[in-house]
DNA sequence: GTCTATAGTTCGATAGAC
DNA sequence: GTCTATCGAACTATAGAC
């Protein structure tokens, strides 16, 4: 049936528009302050076409989370195994610094989050609970293959690494000139240091 | 005038409680989400109440600011000036574990301030480059006297120490069974230690 | 699939009585 | 100093025509 296909394409490019119009929107004024009349205008469709497609705007957001998790997924799998947890998160803030508007979303969604009676706080906490996950078991093998202190605690790591990088997006959002390279950079130096290098003599 | 006194005194206790409780709220609901109906209900007067004490919401935005500015510099008083960078902002971060509330207020400010047409970027911005001025400052003292390596760069060790500070904050205001002090202190030992040590042999 | 019309809220702010 | 009344704007969402 060609009508079906055509009618069907153009929902998807429609729906597609509308997803990178809301990631726009809410990147530059929020979710609760960015109006479906907004993306609806940068899309060229009236608010109730916004609707037609995502039902509601919490729903919309929802489906611009997802669609953020599938284009992360696939840019974070150029990473190689046997890189190091810091030289695969200094990747991820080169990466980040060429895509701003994605940061900024995520930077303000965070904050948004912190507030009562928010849709996707769940969202945001199982996001950090993830990737805090994901890095203390890059951490744990390391430990166990020998390359890692044991001695250290692998969860103040990660959570040291993680709001690093979340606030030197924040001073760099606030201002762009200095970037985020640097002081990200100095962090994982020292923190490569600090989980290979052997205890001090007083401990053993 | 005794007549007069009482009613000023009378207004003097309603500002407070109005300023008390616009921090409550915008600190649960952000500036943009907390209305002035909410900050009224919670002093028991009405909204145009409020209105009568500040003009507008973002005039009270910014006295609540005021507010917390002044809150902090008798806060940060108790400081030791021999006290290094990094110990004076461990002790921030205990008191900040104290109070929950303005510590939020902040965190979602932060956020806000990063979309656009929002009436305290500016503060913001102002607040995070005074912040690292007197964060560097000190770290510039202790290489005039030599308690400080000269060859590092004070603005990514300042930089980084912010970032951490925010980014802890998030995750601990997300989940506070985890304080922030841990891994705070482990940033603070290394930074320490960083800016204190020699250089390599591979640098003389 | 896209539109118009509109319901139903909520909000900040102004005017003016007491 | 505090209130009631009210305006005007913005927003999400529903109903229904085409």
């Amino acid at each position: 049936m060609p009508g079906e296909t055509v009618r069907s394409r153009k929902g998807r490019t429609t729906r597609n528009a509308i997803l990178k119009a809301a990631l726009d929107v809410f990147s530059r004024r929020g979710y609760r302050a960015g109006s479906l009349q907004s993306i609806a205008d940068a899309v060229g469709v009236s608010q109730q076409g916004v609707l037609h497609y995502f039902g509601s705007k919490e729903n919309l957001l929802v489906e611009v989370l997802k669609h953020r998790d599938e284009e992360e997924r696939r840019d974070r799998s150029g990473d190689r195994d046997h890189d190091s947890l810091f030289a695969r998160t200094i990747d991820l803030t080169r990466r980040n610094e060429r895509q701003p508007d994605e940061v900024r979303f995520f930077s303000v969604l965070v904050g948004e989050a912190l507030t009562d009676d928010y849709p996707a706080t769940d969202y945001v906490r199982h996001r950090y609970a993830e990737l805090a996950k994901i890095s203390a078991d890059v951490l744990r093998r390391g430990q166990a293959t020998g390359h890692v202190r044991s001695d250290i605690d692998v969860d103040d790591v990660v959570a040291l690494l993680v709001a690093a990088m979340d606030g030197l997006q924040i001073q760099w959002l606030l201002n762009p000139q200095r970037g985020m390279a640097r002081p990200f950079e100095l962090l994982a130096g020292l923190l490569e240091q600090y989980v290979t290098t052997d205890p001090g003599e007083d401990e053993r």
